[in-house]
DNA sequence: AGTTTGACGCTCC
DNA sequence: CGGAGCGCCAAAC
């Protein structure tokens, strides 16, 4: 058994809007603790018509955008988190204690 | 079957 | 606080 890319999908799906949250959360909340690194081949996967999957509400640990290696892509994903009212600081961070994501308890 | 490669994360410096 | 190093785990070579 291991990390599926489904389950990462299904549980992103979750993440509202205005909201953001880490891979390592992700992959802690599918059962795999150590699979932050799997969440983010999960989301590579996705092609970019995948509109289904909101892949931009996913950040590392440090509240910054994941860098990849097309140029743009970071202030792509920057944008569309700004559009869902996410604040950024001049060093393109957001603050995790005020957007990260809190599955509900049930 | 061994090595390389990452949308990661934490510790050290 | 920025950068480097190392651990992690599955997939591609």
């Amino acid at each position: 058994m291991s990390l599926s890319h489904d389950a990462v999908y299904k549980l992103v799906r979750r993440i509202p809007a205005g909201r953001v949250a880490t891979y390592g959360q992700i992959a802690a909340l599918t059962g795999f603790p150590r699979h932050a690194r799997q969440v983010g081949y999960a989301l590579a996967a996705l092609r970019g018509g995948d509109d289904d999957v909101p892949w931009h509400r996913v950040v590392n640990a440090g509240g910054r955008v994941s860098p990849r290696a097309e140029p743009g892509y970071e202030d792509y994903q920057r944008i569309l988190l700004e559009a869902e009212g996410v604040e950024f600081d001049e060093q393109g961070r957001l603050s995790l204690a005020r957007f990260q994501w809190r599955p509900e308890a049930a």
